[in-house]
DNA sequence: CTTAGGG
DNA sequence: CCCTAAG
């Protein structure tokens, strides 16, 4: 009998490594094969996008059609001008495994060309978590506010586009092709060579799939007014398809060509952020009785059936995920390249570095800041598993949840001394970020995009949009709230735990493997059903998560040192029960600390004063703090239940905040509270 | 709205 | 930190 326990629980942080795996590694990976070629990168991701583009003509197209069919349709006007007889879906099965990048951390390269109006109107979507990385990053790069401020604008823009193609999916189509067409047309006269190639993933064909012709650098045009990201656009250059092949050129007006070996354009929904900025992720190992197509193969399959969009969602998320990281790993990539004193352990340094020869310096005179960074933090993850997931499920089971997050649009969100940087126009010298100490209290964490968007429509939905019906055959099957995805396992795999954990590495490196996959339009949860042993066990999802996914959780705030100590200090002369006394107290002036993160925070010092140094985690609490919420415990405790029994004395003095307490006086030396 | 606890 | 039953 299988135990249907499962683990829960929270998931805020994401280590985020410093240096790159091993060669091994990233070759086991298949994420780190062009991890060297920022040209390849940004080609790849173009690619995408333009596949994307294509994907998301064909999935308005059929929406009306029959569902097996793929008809192109925003991709006729492309096709035309190419003199092409038809437009279908880029396949994508083989590429998508391990061909993406890796994380939302862009090079400024693919961001500088990727500016192309057109391109980016028509990819909102799948920009935005793009341009979100990168406008983090060129802002942290350059310094400038110019570029940052105008990304914003950039990243609003595809807000806007993205809900309208929510709400008024053809108009958005609409102005979709002519920009598409007006960038083809005008590729056409700049370059009238096109590029052909098979849809076989094999890289050779792939580089006749698409050609990319990047700006050579970002920052080299220092012109002052425009910022050099929009100086250097590409443009799609054709698109067509020869029998089974598919052809997608894409360039700018430099000279500079790159080419691209893989392509990852098989999604074929197009994600609104709305689904995918969930703040609340829960997911359940897919039972494999629900798994439909497990293998790579139901890619192909997925084609030409009724679950093709589903599907093609599922394979967006793989796509956002490679994509994602395949940028992370360029970022990292270049940042190592440029920096030679980046802390191993992933401290954090700076220094002023005259011209990078690589980017031609728009000034000489910008000093740049050097940083690295070991963790960045995700918001919430809310994860679900049983007991008897293998870690490797579990691995991929995250890695999938964190990529879908990001490639439906992550934000980043820049923490300078654990508070939040609002100000995107802002720079960093602006911010305070430039010395190394102030360095040392930055900090990152990703924010989905569109919470309000999403918060809206989640709100303003119906409920049934939310939930879809309980898969046959699986009678107590909880209600999966949005999104089914499995979680790439072989069946035989997820019988047999031996094999899982051999299998491993497998569903790591291809996190992309394509399987079942279900999103609803509205819900950002995203539940994963373990597909382990019999372990069918399905945790019913309840409803309440579903409307936690609408409300963004609050961002961490841990306490420091002197808060604690003044919670201690509090606690100890008004006691344990008296919450809001002790927020009046101690932390009146403290906004984001509620009576109730003080008792929170009271419960978990409790705690930390009971386990072992060893076992505790965060800022390290001075033991004599310690010593004092144990003993401020012990005395509260004693004194709540005498009054209980009757014995109020001591309580009923205390109950005036303003009277200080002996008795505790004795138990713990305390000293004047500092009012925070 | 506050507490008190479990999640 | 969130969520909520209780008071």
């Amino acid at each position: 009998m299988v135990s249907k326990k499962r683990i829960d629980y929270g998931f805020n942080g994401f280590r985020v490594p410093v240096i790159p795996k091993g060669p091994r590694s990233a070759r086991r990976r298949g994420v780190f094969k062009k991890a060297n070629q920022d040209d390849e990168a940004c080609a790849f991701e173009l690619l995408a996008l333009a596949g994307m583009l294509l994907q998301e003509s064909e999935s308005s197209a059929s929406s009306n059609a029959s569902e097996g069919n793929h008809q192109p349709a925003f991709g006729q006007g492309v096709i035309e001008q190419e003199k092409h007889d038809e437009v279908k879906p880029i396949i994508t099965d083989n590429i998508l495994r391990g061909s993406c990048g890796e994380s939302q951390f862009r090079t400024e390269v693919a961001m500088k060309n990727c500016t192309q109006k057109s391109v980016l109107d028509a990819n909102a979507d799948c920009l935005q978590g793009c341009i979100s990385a990168n406008n983090n990053f060129d802002c942290r790069r350059k310094a400038g506010a110019d570029v940052k401020s105008e990304i914003c604008e950039w990243d609003n823009k595809f807000q806007h586009y993205s809900n309208r193609l929510v709400e008024a999916p053809e108009n958005f189509r609409e102005s979709c092709d002519v920009n598409v067409n007006n960038g083809f047309r005008q590729e056409k006269e700049a370059n009238s060579s096109g590029f052909q190639g098979s849809n076989s993933a094999d890289k050779s064909s792939m580089k006749n799939q698409l050609e990319l012709n990047m700006s050579r650098t970002l920052i080299d045009s220092n012109s002052n007014a425009k910022s050099p990201l929009y100086r250097k656009s590409f443009s799609i250059a054709s698109y067509s398809k020869h029998g089974n092949g598919n052809k997608l050129g894409v360039r700018d007006d430099d000279e500079k060509f790159l080419r691209c070996s893989k392509v990852c354009t098989k999604s074929k929904t197009f994600r609104s952020p709305q689904r995918i900025a969930h703040r609340r992720i829960r997911k359940h190992l897919f039972s494999r009785h629900w798994k439909v197509a497990p293998n790579l193969k139901d890619c192909e399959l997925s084609r030409s059936d009724m679950g093709a969009q589903l599907l093609y969602r599922k394979r967006k998320i793989c796509q956002s995920f490679e994509r994602s990281e395949h940028k992370t790993r360029v970022k990292r990539r270049k940042f190592f390249d440029r920096v030679s004193g980046v802390t191993s352990d992933g401290g954090l340094s700076s220094e002023s570095v005259s011209n990078s020869p690589e980017k031609g310096m728009d000034n000489p005179k910008d000093p740049h800041v050097k940083f690295s960074i070991k963790t960045i933090r995700i918001p919430e993850l809310y994860f679900e598993v049983p007991e008897t997931a293998t870690i490797g499920s579990l691995k991929s089971t995250i890695m999938e949840t964190v990529m879908t997050i990001l490639g439906g649009g992550a934000h980043v969100g820049v923490l300078l001394q654990g508070k939040k940087v609002r100000d995107d126009n802002r720079t960093l010298v602006q911010t305070g970020i430039s010395c190394k100490e102030s360095l040392d209290n930055l900090s990152f964490e990703l924010e989905p995009s569109s919470l309000l968007d999403s918060a809206a429509a989640c709100v303003g939905d119906p409920p049934s949009q939310c939930e879809t019906s309980q898969p046959a055959g699986s009678p107590e099957t909880p209600v999966i709230d949005s999104e089914i995805t499995d979680t790439l396992h072989e069946p035989s795999l997820l019988t047999n735990p031996g094999n899982l954990v051999e299998s491993n590495h497998d569903s790591m490196t291809s996190p992309t493997d394509p399987t079942v996959d279900k999103e609803s339009l509205d819900c950002r949860a995203l539940v994963v059903v373990p597909a382990s042993t019999d372990a069918l066990a399905v945790v019913p999802f309840s409803q309440k998560s579903k409307r936690s996914e609408c409300a963004q959780r609050r961002t961490r705030r841990p306490f420091s040192v002197t808060e604690v100590e003044a919670l201690v200090r509090a606690v100890e002369e008004l006691g344990t029960g008296r919450w809001r006394d002790v927020k009046f107290r101690a932390f009146e002036n403290a906004e984001h600390r509620t009576y109730v993160d003080l008792k929170d925070k009271w419960k978990t010092l409790v705690h930390t004063a009971k386990i072992s140094p060893q076992q505790r985690r965060g800022e390290p609490v001075p033991q004599e703090l310690l010593d004092r919420v144990l003993a401020a415990h012990a005395y509260w405790s004693q004194h709540q239940a005498k009054q209980h029994g009757g014995k109020t004395l001591k309580i009923t003095e205390t109950s005036s905040a303003e009277t200080e307490k002996p008795s505790i006086e004795a138990v713990v030396q305390s000293q004047p509270v500092n009012h925070l």
